[in-house]
DNA sequence: ACGATACATGAGCGATGGTTCATACATGGA
DNA sequence: TCCATGTATGAACCATCGCTCATGTATCGT
C-alpha cells in the first residue's frame, strides 16, 4: 500500500516506518524556534561576544571590542540583533552602555556550546 | 590605567573588568567548532531533517523527502551537508539509501535543541 | 540491453547576512 | 555653548547560503 502523494512529488516507500512519525517531526512553529535560538551561536561573532558575556557580569561596548579585537561598529550591529533576539540586555550609566546575558536560559546554552564543541565525539568512521 | 591600544582602535575603559578576561574568551578554533555544531539546527530544513532522524532509527530519502514535505533534490543537498559535517551516515541498500543520525553527540544535541526551544523562558523585561 | 527508479551533484539565481563607512544621537566636561 | 567621547544606525557592498532545474550515476526489473 502506497501513502498518497499529497506531501510533495515522490512516493513514500515505507510507509510503516514514516506512519508512526507523521505529526510528530518538529512543527514549523518549533523548527523556527529551533533556529532562532541556535543561529545566535552559529555565527563566530556572536558566539564570542556571548561567551565573553558569560564570564563577567557585564561589559561595557567599548571593553567588549577591545577584548574580542572587533570594530566599535560592528560589535554594535551584533548587539542590537542579540538584543532584539532577546539573549542579551543594557543598562546605560552615563555615556557608558553595559551589556549583559539576559537570562540563565542563555547563560546555559553558551555553557552547553562549549561543552559539545570541546568534548571528544565517539570514534567515527571515516566515509562521508 | 589603560590597557594599550592592541587589539583594536578603541581603548579599553575598565581593565580591572576586562583584564581576567583576557585569554579566557573561546579562541577562534573553539569558537568554528561552536559555529559548525550549531549552525546544523540553526536552519529550518536542518533542524526537521535531524529531528525526523532521531525519532526513527534510520529513514530513506523519499521517505524522508515525503514525510517533510521537501524535494528530493533540496533534502539530497542537506543530507550531503549533514554527511559532511559528520551529523549523519548513510547505508546503502540496493538503489535505497538509508540515513540516521551519525552519533549519540548529534541525538543529544537534538533533543536539547527541542528542549531549549519549547521550555518557557524566566519572564524578561520587555526592553530590547 | 533497455527503461524505470532512487539518489547525487553542478550551475544558476535570488535572498540573506556580516562588516565597513559615514553619520547621527546621547551624555559629560570645560 | 561647544567639543569630546561613547554608542547606535542606515546604506552599501560583498560573500555566503538554500533551493530549483537539469542532468548524471547506480541499481533493479523486464
Amino acid at each position: 500500500m502506497e501513502l498518497t502523494l499529497e506531501r510533495c512529488e515522490v512516493e513514500c516507500l515505507h510507509p510503516q516506518h514514516v506512519g508512526p512519525l507523521i505529526g510528530r517531526v518538529i512543527s514549523s512553529g518549533d523548527a523556527e524556534e529551533v533556529v532562532t535560538t541556535f543561529d545566535l551561536l552559529a555565527d563566530p561573532t556572536r558566539a564570542r561576544i556571548l561567551h565573553a558575556l558569560s564570564l563577567a557580569d557585564e561589559l561595557c561596548v567599548c571593553d567588549l571590542a577591545w577584548l574580542l579585537g572587533l570594530s566599535q561598529s560592528g560589535l554594535s550591529h551584533q548587539l542590537r540583533l542579540l538584543r532584539e533576539r532577546r539573549a542579551v540586555e543594557r543598562r546605560r550609566a552615563g555615556r557608558i552602555v553595559y551589556y549583559r546575558l539576559r537570562d540563565c536560559h542563555i547563560r546555559r546554552l553558551v555553557r552547553d556550546a562549549l561543552r559539545h564543541a570541546r568534548e571528544p565525539r565517539p570514534r567515527a568512521r571515516e566515509a562521508v
